[in-house]
Parts: structure tokens; C-alpha cells; sequence
DNA sequence: GCCAACGTTGGC
DNA sequence: GCCAACGTTGGC
């Protein structure tokens, strides 16, 4: 049983095209504990992950990754010298996890305006108004609706 | 740049 | 445990 998220990035913080450079990348800096929670609990190897842009224009779904590596601590927090870094998390006792993705596929990039029209995505979490949460669920219907938008006709992998 | 919608903090 | 004040997110 897979399950399938929603990850967003500010492209000007770390875009779709620098995962893709870089091969895969680690979670860090999340700060919201219903985030944390998801990739604490829920995010399992294997698991499809839709990567989106958020605070650009226009916001839209970049690519597709995948989790390679399930949740650890996320050693930003204990760190003094980290943007991320929290006086209440340290290695001994860490309050924030992070999970690794990887690339998986390029697609047509789908925009938030697409998606907010598309009547068979009703109940979406991300085009829900005011819904800010920066790892969100998305049900498999959604999930393949959304990769068929993008150009993808099949779930990879 | 604005601001609605949240989440967090801290006094009480 | 309440809630006002404050900070952040992120579309527009």
C-alpha cells in the first residue's frame, strides 16, 4: 500500500531543477509539527511525492520524486550555525525529523489555477483556501488525475 | 505589497 | 486552559 503526498518549495529556496541536479536531497528546515508528523509517521519508502513551487508565479506542480530515505532526525535543529536551528531540539532528545526524495520524472508543470478549475480534484488539500500546511496527503485518485495533467498516463514506477 | 488564514507564544 | 498578540505562509 503506497500513499502519496504533496511537498512544497520556494524555487528561489530550493527548486525542482536542483533536485534533479542534485539526485536527491534531504528534508530539512520543517518547522510545523502536523508537517513533521507526516514525515515522522506516515512517509514510507517508496511513496510518490508531487513536487510543488509555492510563492511564485504561477505556483504549480514541477515534477514527481520519491522518499529513498524514511524519517530521521533532522540534525539542522541542534545546529546554532542553521537558519533551522531550535534551542528546544538536540541530538539526544531531537524534536524535528526529515525524510530524503528523489527525482523521479519531469512533467508538463500543473498549475494551481489548472487544478483549482478541475472539478474531479474537489477535496484536494492544496486548493483548499488558506490551506498552508507544507506536506499535505494526496488520495492515489488525485495523485494519477494530477500526473495525467502533467502528461504522465501511467503511475511510474 | 496586501492580507486572510493559520500556528505559536506567553500572560493570566 | 483561555485567548490576545504576534509571526508566518503563500496566493493574489
Amino acid at each position: 500500500m503506497r500513499n502519496y503526498w504533496l511537498m512544497k518549495s520556494e524555487p528561489d529556496v530550493y527548486s525542482w531543477s536542483m533536485l534533479v541536479k542534485d539526485k536527491s536531497t534531504h528534508w530539512d528546515g520543517v518547522r510545523n509539527y502536523q508537517a513533521r508528523n507526516i514525515m515522522r509517521d506516515s512517509m514510507k519508502m517508496g511513496d510518490l511525492v508531487l513536487f510543488y513551487h509555492s510563492n511564485c508565479k504561477p505556483p504549480h506542480i514541477a515534477g514527481i520524486a520519491r522518499i529513498c530515505k524514511e524519517s530521521y532526525p533532522d540534525f539542522t535543529s541542534w545546529d546554532p550555525k542553521s537558519k533551522y536551528f531550535d534551542p528546544k531540539s538536540s541530538e539526544e532528545n531531537p524534536r524535528w525529523f526529515m525524510v530524503d526524495i528523489e527525482p523521479i520524472t519531469d512533467i508538463n508543470t500543473v498549475n494551481l489555477q489548472d487544478a483549482k478549475a478541475n472539478q474531479d480534484l474537489m477535496g484536494l488539500p492544496l486548493i483548499r483556501k488558506g490551506q498552508r500546511l507544507s506536506v499535505q496527503p494526496v488520495s492515489s485518485e488525485h495523485f494519477e488525475i494530477l500526473c495525467q495533467m502533467g502528461g504522465i498516463n501511467s503511475i511510474p514506477i
